[in-house]
DNA sequence: ATTAACCTACGATAAAATTCGTTAACAAAA
DNA sequence: TTTTGTTAACGAATTTTATCGTAGGTTAAT
């Protein structure tokens, strides 16, 4: 919980795949990264390499094709990144981000209004 | 609406000064900046003059010390950015973000959580 | 055994972001 | 007038991020 390391703009969109379909290799992970952005397959490669790195990512290189695995859950990541936009962005409060976040500018359906006002009552408890 | 420029970590810390104490000068913007981060001049200057490349930023440079201002709100960034972390990490939903910013990791306080819920009240006229 | 397919590793390159020194212009002070 | 201080501009160097070609190795097919 201390460290994890901000990923990079292309480094989530292998971190979204990633969270959808690993454990996988390198060319999984590029398959489907293939069908959102056109890229080859060795910078794919490079990327989890760098990621590994970093501690983004780990790898079990018992077989040939090598196994990555996100480091850090989906969850995690987006609490970093929310934590780290709260500071920089919203003084430091949470409820700012969250009303600029219901503002007329992303739409919240009625339904996710009603989503979010549960979750509320459950938070208070 | 279209089209603006997503500041980068640095630039978004200049542009929080400017959101302080704009209209100002290099100068004015650089004090502010150093209490925060150790930072030359020149720094400061080039940061600016790319700023105002991007169109971040407008400039009146009919005195010698050009006045600098932010070219959005501290909120159209704000909303602009959101938006972008909702489509690269929540996929889209924005209640699945405002869920994310409102768990335990960040511990809204009860006062915020009301403030959330009077704005919910407004929201849903 | 030769070829073809697939893999990692490595390094070169490019692009973007950041830092800062040097220069030249100008104005105010000595 | 000479010096001192303040400024913008420019470009160089650095760091970070991203892309990809090439080389070398292993396995499977011919």
């Amino acid at each position: 919980m201390i460290d994890t390391p901000k990923p990079t703009k292309t480094e989530l969109a292998i971190l979204n795949v990633m969270w959808r379909i690993s454990p996988a290799t390198v060319r999984q992970i590029h398959e489907e990264l293939c069908t959102k952005t056109r890229t080859s397959y060795t910078t794919t490669l490079k990327m989890l390499q760098v990621m590994f790195q970093k501690g983004l990512v780990n790898r079990d290189s018992a077989q040939k094709a090598h196994i990555y695995t996100s480091a850090f859950s989906k969850q995690e990541t987006q609490a970093q990144i929310i934590d780290d936009l709260k500071t920089r962005l919203f003084g430091g409060s949470i409820s700012s981000l969250v009303m600029q976040a219901l503002g007329s500018t992303h739409k919240a359906s009625n339904e996710e209004i009603d989503q979010i006002r549960d979750f509320l009552k459950n938070l208070e408890k």
